[in-house]
DNA sequence: GCCAACGTTGGC
DNA sequence: GCCAACGTTGGC
């Protein structure tokens, strides 16, 4: 089993908006970037666990834990002309985006900001989410960096 | 709202 | 294949 991190903008689609969610499922759609979508189509697999992360906010923070329930398909919303993320390069014999059904698993007890992961990057290592400048969507984890952040939710606050 | 970082596009 | 222009992301 393998660790991930999948970035929303609280605006977008937020941990509350996925608590109401049928069977608190949903597909994991409209990433349109090469990098994540390998990850979304070839790497996440059913079972793998992921942290919900929030950005757009005044405290961009972990908030959730969610589990893959389905692994990479296409991405229908591409498809859709009426979609925010329709991309008519995208065809039903050669889909260019993918997605994966997530189903929440918990929230955290309290959210863990980006402020307070920095505060902990020496212990964190080579984490992806804090290198320099980066914006992906879809992101690896390591097994140590899931425990550390786990660690830190039941930990005092910063 | 600003701006740095980064990805994509397209002319050459 | 290079690179300037442009658009987007996302923290602040």
């Amino acid at each position: 089993m393998a660790y991930w991190l999948l970035k929303s903008e609280v605006t977008a689609f937020s941990f509350a908006d996925l608590e109401a969610s049928p069977q608190q499922t949903t597909a994991w759609e409209g990433v349109r970037n090469y990098q994540a979508r390998n990850f979304l189509r070839d790497a996440l697999r059913q079972g793998d666990q992921a942290f919900f992360y929030h950005s757009g906010m005044l405290k961009p923070a972990i908030v959730g834990i969610v589990e893959v329930v389905r692994e990479g398909y296409p991405d229908e919303t591409a498809f859709d002309p009426a979609s925010p993320y329709y991309d008519p390069t995208s065809t039903w014999q050669q889909p260019r985006w993918h997605r994966v059904d997530v189903r929440l698993v918990r929230r955290m007890r309290r959210p863990i900001t980006l402020t307070e992961l920095k505060h902990h990057q020496a212990v964190l290592g080579d984490f992806a989410l804090l290198r320099r400048g980066n914006r992906l969507s879809v992101l690896p984890v390591t097994e140590a960096q899931w425990a550390v952040v786990v660690g830190l939710e039941i930990s005092s606050m910063p």
